[in-house]
DNA sequence: AAAGTAAATCGTAATATTGCAATATAGTAA
DNA sequence: TTACTATATTGCAATATTACGATTTACTTT
C-alpha cells in the first residue's frame, strides 16, 4: 500500500499537511509568487507566464484553492485570484509556534 | 507524462518546494510536533508512537532531513534528532515576506 | 441566436510518493 | 567473536500527483 493514513493523524496534522502541501510545488510558488508581485489580482495571464498549458495551471490553481491559500472572484468573463490573507497568517503563526517550542526546549543536543 | 518540470523554474522556488513539500504529510507534521514536545531530542520511539513501521518512519525522518528540517547526531547505539532553527527561521522569513508583500499591495479585490 | 473567449473538467499516460516486509548496516553488550 | 539493538536501505505493490489534449461550462460580444 502506500497512502493517506490519515485516520492516524489528528485533524490539526492532516490540515496543516494539507496546507503545506499545497506549497510544495515549484509551479504553485511560482503563481504565490506572481500573485504577489501584481498590483491588482491576477487573471489568466498566467498561462503565457508559466510553460504549462492552461489545464494545468487551472489544476495548480484549484489545489491553492482547495488548501484556502488563494481564492477568486468571477470578474466578467475571466476570474480573478488573489492570496488569502487570513491563511498566510494561519501560517505565520504554525511556523511561530513552531521556533517558539525549539527556543523554550533549551536543549542544544544537535 | 507527469512530474517535475523543475528546470522551468528559479533556483528558489524549487528550494521552497521541496521545503513545503517535506511538511507536506501529516506523519511529518506529528514527527515534528514531537520532536518540539520532547525535551531532549528524540530517538527511536517514534516508530511506538505511531502507527508506522520502522521504515515508514525511517523514510520519512529522512525526507526532513533532506530538506534540512531536521538534523541528526549519533547518540551511542540509536540516533538523535532534532529541528534544525536555522530552516525554521528561513521558513519564517519567507511567510513573513509573503505577508508584507501582500499588505504592500494595498488593493482588495477578492 | 451564433461566434468568441476564459476557465474548469475529463480522460489518460508518466512519474512520484507512501508503506511495509525483508534485509543490510552499524554500533553495543555478552 | 557472537548475540543483541537500533536505524537505514532495498524491493515491490498500492496510491497520488503531475501534465496535457480534448471537451465542457459559463460568460461576452456581435
Amino acid at each position: 500500500m502506500g497512502a493517506s493514513k490519515s485516520d492516524h493523524f489528528t485533524e490539526e496534522q492532516n490540515e496543516l499537511s494539507i496546507l503545506f502541501k499545497a506549497l510544495g510545488h515549484p509551479a504553485r510558488i511560482a503563481i504565490i509568487q506572481h500573485i504577489l508581485s501584481t498590483k491588482s489580482c491576477i487573471c489568466g495571464d498566467l498561462v503565457e507566464k508559466f510553460p504549462l498549458s492552461q489545464a494545468t495551471i487551472s489544476q495548480h490553481l484549484k489545489e491553492l484553492k482547495y488548501a484556502n491559500i488563494i481564492q477568486g472572484t468571477i470578474e466578467g468573463n475571466s476570474i480573478c485570484y488573489c492570496l488569502n490573507p487570513q491563511t498566510l497568517e494561519k501560517l505565520n503563526q504554525v511556523i511561530n509556534h513552531f521556533i517558539d517550542s525549539e527556543k523554550c526546549k533549551g536543549t542544544q543536543c544537535c
